[in-house]
DNA sequence: CAGAGTGATGTATGCGCTTACAGGCAGCGC
DNA sequence: GCGCTGCCTGTAAGCGCATACATCACTCTG
């Protein structure tokens, strides 16, 4: 900058006036800075620019590591064992991005790993104006001491530290709807919970939406899901149908997963054993992902508004970085019911 | 810092010794400076620190805005009419911030706007140590400006700048095999071919493999793709498929689509005109996308190492960062061929 | 027990920018 | 001609940290 005002024959108070309010400085003046700043190929300094006004122009997202980035990421693997997590994170980023790209800012990304006060989470607090963590990505207590100097929006999972703005979709809602429309509409009876990792907050709020429908439903209240598998991902789907299959018992008229990926492993499984969908059985799922409309049958499920998650997460950090005194919210987001053939609709 | 300094009784150079080399200080006094901070809820400011130590920690990456931000997002429309660019961003994305965590870094992203000195683009080189760009995302003269400052790596599209670090997956070479493929083992001989944006040099390498290839068998070499679509999407892929169909003149035994997401549409066009696909018509897509493996019949194509890409530019990047001085490279990704149910093959 | 050596800590400077404030310089009415 | 008003530009003081260098308290050696 000092190059910049020395060739453009100016001080370093005009050539900073050029790049922040080119209005107040004449337009011929103006114009002999660029060029010098051209010729010397100047990059203003974010850092300088950010240390100065005190701001970034930034927002940040600490979303979960979804694999280790030290594996081997082999090119026929694509069968995506990660898929879920990742194409949850994805559309995150995405809505994130778009949102704070209307509002200016850039978006700051970091897939959280070990805490400590070097980590990565570190590095992204010390450089946005505020940010937003998927739930389980960051120890509480580094949130705690980071949210008393920046705006931190928690997304999904339970609100652990009440100060903070929080943001969850309608996941128990969501089920018990669906959960309904196969009970009352369906006239199915026995239904079969798939649920995940009990650690997963999405999770177990579905499984406590589908309990509620039973209930409401006067059928038995399951104390627990039917089965649970790790890694919620089409192959574990898969295997679930065959297990559930296999039991001994009266074999189930539904399948209620706790996300897509898993129904439509579950489908081909099904397929596979040649037991109809939905005639002999009907399955669904959770999440509304691009693959729920195009398998066959096309896979009933709730639709989460996984993208307005992201976006309205930058609201919130923009409105409290306008307002700080603003109350904290705490928002649940809207699902929809997507009924289609794999439950005997469409 | 100060604050922490005053009330942990050290110095602000012990404190920030706490930070970047612990080691340097006496166990007891680190804890005594570590417990301040907690009270203080001190967060390092990474401005200050990357203006002093000249190093930001951050690598950036900038990609086409696949969609109007201010465009309302209709829960109700998940045909995805964006679908194919975000998918190829979203891989991007993964990737890189995979290997920039690998390596100590967080992610910047932003898609780019118009240009400006005020862009983000502007933004983003100014905030991190290094970035990778999208084709077409960056004016080339910002980006000759920029990377006489900093580390910049082109990800696909023609090499522009020749200093920079150049990555390309070998689009001709693949589409060049898969027809080769169409043509030598399973006798097709009419091959249409389905292009995209004229100004997607990704779908028109592809083109020019298809025309190598058939250029290699003695069959007539277009001068343009049969068609163009604009949006390269799953319902520009659908209407393609019929107005090939619909076209006067003999049927072609084949469509070759510069992408998966046209070719999928194309799949479910065919399947409702009763189309029967392999034997009536054999398809083809470009990309791998995991909705690929998954329509029936499952869809020949070439999969192309997105994620790689990305990690692959990191690593260029902090090969640059350690050695300035390197040869600038480009370097092509090597593409696999996917043989599957589409192409007759399976 | 002096002097050298070692490890822990403090001092002071500057990183590149923003911005309050202070000129300088026209044009204006009187 | 004088003081005023506005517009443009320059001056200078930080912003919060890293780090070279200075300092200090010790331990060790002979």
């Amino acid at each position: 900058m000092y190059d910049v005002a020395e060739r453009s024959g100016v001080s370093i108070a005009t050539v900073s006036r050029v790049y922040r309010n080119p209005d107040s400085v004449r337009a011929q003046t103006r114009e002999r800075v660029l060029e010098a700043a051209r010729e010397l190929g100047y990059v203003p300094s974010g850092n300088a620019r950010g240390l100065a006004s005190r701001t970034t122009g930034v927002l940040g997202l600490c979303f979960p590591d979804y694999a280790d980035p030290d594996a081997e990421a082999d090119a026929e693997n694509d069968s995506g064992a990660d898929d879920a997590a990742m194409l949850y994170s994805d559309q995150i980023i995405r809505g994130m991005e778009r949102a704070a790209r209307r509002h200016g800012y850039a978006l700051l990304i970091a897939a959280s790993l070990q805490g400590g006060p070097e980590s990565l989470v570190a590095k992204v607090a010390g450089r946005v104006d505020g940010f937003a963590v998927l739930a389980q990505t960051v120890p509480t207590e580094d949130l705690e001491v980071i949210s008393r100097r920046l705006p931190v929006v928690m997304l999904a999972g339970p609100r652990e530290i009440d100060h903070l703005d929080h943001l969850v979709v309608a996941n128990a809602a969501g089920e018990r709807e669906l959960t309904r429309h196969l009970i009352e509409d369906h006239g199915l009876r026995r239904l079969a919970f798939v649920g995940g990792d009990p650690d997963s907050p999405d999770a177990e709020a579905r499984f406590r939406g589908f309990r509620e429908a039973c209930g409401d439903a006067g059928l038995p209240v399951p104390e627990a899901p039917d089965l649970r598998t790790g890694m919620m991902t089409r192959a574990e789907g898969a295997r679930a149908a065959e297990t559930l299959l296999d039991r001994g018992g009266e074999r189930p008229d539904a399948m209620v997963f706790a996300n897509d990926q898993m129904a439509v492993g579950a489908l081909r499984a099904l397929e596979r054993r040649e037991v109809r969908v939905p005639e002999d059985m009907a399955v669904t799922g959770f999440d509304g992902i691009p693959l729920s409309r195009i398998v066959r049958p096309s896979l009933t499920t709730v639709r989460q508004p996984i993208r307005q998650l992201g976006e309205q997460a930058v609201e919130l950090l923009v409105q409290r970085l306008a307002d700080p005194s603003r109350e904290p919210v705490s928002l649940e987001l809207p699902v929809s019911l997507a009924r289609r053939a794999s439950c005997g609709c469409g």
